[in-house]
DNA sequence: AGCACGCCGACT
DNA sequence: GTCGGCGTGCTC
């Protein structure tokens, strides 16, 4: 038998050595070892034995230039955080194809090289007297940089340590000599910075409806049996998911044990984050994206430490290292948010499900209109379903819905974005002082430029999209913010004749003005949340009632309540159908649900109106008619016919080179290589074809499609692509490959 | 983080 | 020469 060789990281927390480091494996442990474990090893020129997490194992080593050194020896006994977490990094790596150090960066996010904000002070202990003659000591001999601390301390009877080594030059190994001349004292206290602070601690607890009720009590049954399982909650927007949620963290907060709760950011505001603070106190953390990095590791680190026991947040809050795990919530669960779109390109929902079996934790997901994927394992029976069909304010309405025919309105003679329907219900509303929303699934003035006699569209010289056209008169590229003015004249056949086409927010807001006069008139958008508080203020803003019409993007339909809001228009609903993507009608069936279920919160009936070219298509119909189960029967059909998930794995391999021949030479290749076996494996392989977006940043890229009901057999081929680009390091450092399981 | 190494000025 | 402070860089 060959030696093992682990590669662990050395766990010094705030520091420089974020690397793995290999050591050898001794035979006596070499039975007991494993990924995440806890070691002991020797390190640095001292060999001084510090804690370490192996990463990983194998029966080789890169490392030549002197002996390994062995592992001293192996913690045993309780698991830490930090072991779960290495081992779920070790999982994501296989299960999502990444490197493993991306993978550990995205679950140790915290081992980067922000310090906690630890106000290490450096005070005075020496009397001024001996200051003074220690000074002139130092002065003679030299040694300036005593000299620079001790003046400093002639003025300042405290320093702070961030100053002293910064600005002051004073290095650590001075102050441990001034601390053991007894010089000075140290002072370690560690500040953390609360995101939440100053916010007030309100009412608590609301009565709960008997289907809310429901799911509670089959919870906490199942819980206190000892049952971990994952539940779905298909509820009506409305029916009252977050107070379920609130209801079930304090059960499990009652066993002692810790509680995730993932929120897709964009539904992260102040209001819901409010209405927890105000139920839990200061047991919870919240995270979100707009948090510094040192405010983001103190939210860990007081994890950690056991000073919280909820913790709040996106996507990456899912690694909070809590060891006494109980409970994962995952809100919106068919929120694409959930998806990461950096590798290793795991999905939050499964990725918590894993996490939630390693630690005997159960998972609760939640949504309006549940995704395909957590739906089907819901009616398998993998998951346990929970269905609220009735909105939790007895006041409350499901809206009445109208699909409006954009076709019809244009050969009847309307050119006007607002179909007549539309433009009568928002004159009542105006009349009668309610509020009413508009959606519009674009943003930008208008959406593209294009020449009225050779037809060119202006495109990005770097990355073969549109161009978008602002109201600055620029034209900018979204992907990789290349921006020119407008041109004169078009660049490919000379005519001056060129102009803009599609409708922005931009755009509806100044149709919008002009014909409804006198109407006050908010938009939000990406343009205009651009600030730290966008969002909360002009949602605030509309919600005090200070504007009688919202218009905007996706953002304006999650997660808001606005009770004098009883119309909500959709201005064109098939933007999001003909995106280039399988999931374009689940998307837009999910949009419009939610658009539509914003209306009538309040006591007063609600009324939402469709603008479609496409009144047949089910995602619409069913959306308007709030049938989330003949959306699902109609989708899972098509998904089934063309191999789509979750009726199938989709393995996406993207091949990206700035080397357009090599990339094609490669892609054609590889493509050949695969062939038999993937016919061998019945894998259905499509391609090589070009990306959506084919250039991006003069990055070439194409894809390979691989399509399988075994996600192991995927595995296995991306694991076979690895080795071919092993063997092949020149051309694995010209062509990037990268991996997308969906 | 901690430790050694090498540079530099002061003193025997 | 040698001693000790002080900055730098490496640690499998």
């Amino acid at each position: 038998m060959r030696t093992l060789f682990a590669k662990v990281i050395i766990d010094i927390s705030s520091e420089k050595v974020d690397r793995t480091f290999d050591y050898c494996v001794p035979s006596k442990l070499e039975d007991q070892i494993h990924v995440g474990a806890q070691v002991q090893v020797p390190f640095g020129r001292g060999n001084t034995l510090r804690k370490g997490y192996v990463v990983a194992l194998s029966n080789q080593t890169d490392y030549t230039s002197s002996s390994l050194k062995e592992i001293f020896s192996l913690e045993k006994g309780s698991v830490s955080a930090e072991t779960l977490l290495i081992e779920l990094a070790w999982w994501m790596k296989e299960r999502y194809g990444s490197t493993m150090n991306q993978a550990l960066k995205t679950v140790l996010p915290v081992k980067q090289k922000v310090k906690s904000k630890e106000s290490r002070k450096i005070l005075r202990r020496i009397s001024p007297d001996s200051l003074e003659a220690e000074i002139d000591k130092a002065r003679q001999k030299g040694y300036k940089a005593q000299v620079r601390l001790l003046s400093a301390l002639r003025d300042h009877e405290c320093l702070e340590w961030e100053r002293a080594t910064k600005e002051l030059g004073i290095t650590p190994s001075l102050i441990r000599t001034a601390e053991k001349k007894g010089w000075i004292y140290l002072e370690l206290k560690t500040v953390y910075r609360n995101p939440l602070d100053g916010k007030e601690r309100g009412q608590s607890q609301v009565k709960l409806n008997k289907d809310q009720e429901a799911v509670v009590r089959a919870f906490a049954q199942d819980y206190r049996g000892g049952i971990r399982k994952t539940y779905l909650i298909h509820g009506i927007t409305g029916s009252g998911k977050t107070e379920v949620y609130m209801e079930l963290i304090s059960q499990v907060l009652q066993a002692g044990k810790q509680v995730i709760v993932l929120i897709p950011e964009i539904a992260l505001t102040y209001q819901t984050v409010l209405r927890f603070y105000s139920r839990f106190g200061d047991r919870i953390s919240i995270m979100n994206s707009r948090l510094s990095q040192g405010e983001r590791y103190d939210q860990f680190q007081r994890a950690r430490k056991g000073e919280v026991d909820i913790m709040i947040g996106p996507r990456s809050a899912l690694f909070t290292p809590f060891s006494n795990l109980g409970l994962i919530i995952i809100d919106e669960e068919h929120e694409s948010a959930y998806k990461s779109e950096t590798a290793p390109r795991y999905h939050a929902r499964e990725t918590a499900v894993k996490r939630a079996s390693m630690q005997q934790a159960s998972v609760v997901l939640g949504s309006a209109t549940p995704s395909l994927e957590a739906y089907t394992k819901a009616l398998r029976g993998e998951y346990v379903l929970f269905t609220l069909k009735k909105r939790a304010k007895a006041d409350s309405f499901l809206p009445h819905t109208e699909v409006v025919d954009l076709r019809k309105e244009l050969e009847e003679g309307n050119k006007s974005v607002f179909s007549r329907l539309l433009q009568k219900k928002i004159e009542e509303r105006l009349a009668k002082r309610e509020q009413v929303m508009l959606f519009m699934n674009r943003r930008g003035y208008a959406n593209f430029i294009s020449c009225r006699s050779c037809g060119e569209a202006m495109k990005c010289p770097h990355c073969d999209v549109t161009l978008t056209l602002h109201k600055d008169h620029t034209l900018k590229c979204h992907y990789c913010g290349f921006q020119i003015p407008v041109p004169d004249r078009c660049p490919h056949c000379g005519s001056p004749y060129i102009a803009h086409f599609g409708a922005g927010t931009q755009k509806i807001q100044e149709l919008a003005e002009k014909r409804f006069p006198g109407a006050r008139i908010l938009r939000m958008d990406l343009d205009t949340t651009a600030g730290k508080n966008g969002h909360e203020e002009i949602l605030a803003a509309f919600g005090a009632g200070q504007a009688d019409i919202l218009i905007g993007t996706q953002m304006i339909v999650k997660g808001h309540d606005f009770p004098k809001v009883t119309l909500v228009g959709v201005i064109a609903a098939d933007v999001s159908l003909y995106a280039p993507d399988f999931r374009a009608g689940e998307k837009t069936f999910q949009l419009l649900t939610q658009a539509a279920g914003r209306a009538g919160r309040g006591g007063r009936p609600g009324e939402a109106i469709i603008q479609t070219y496409n009144p047949q298509h089910y995602s619409i119909s069913c959306a308007a008619g709030q049938d989330y189960e003949g959306f699902y029967r109609m989708e899972m059909a098509y998904r089934k016919l063309m191999g789509y998930p979750p009726a199938a794995v989709l393995l996406t391999v993207l091949l990206s080179s700035g080397d357009e021949m090599l990339l094609d030479r490669f892609a054609v290749e590889l493509t050949r290589w695969l062939d038999p076996i993937a016919e061998r494996r019945r894998v259905q392989l499509i391609g090589p074809v070009q990306a959506p977006v084919y250039k991006i940043n003069d990055i070439y890229r194409k894809i390979l499609y691989m399509k399988q009901q075994n996600y192991d057999i995927l595995i296995q081929i991306k694991n076979q692509i690895d080795g071919l680009l092993e063997i092949n390091p020149e051309l694995a450092r010209q062509i990037l490959v990268q991996y997308d399981f969906s």
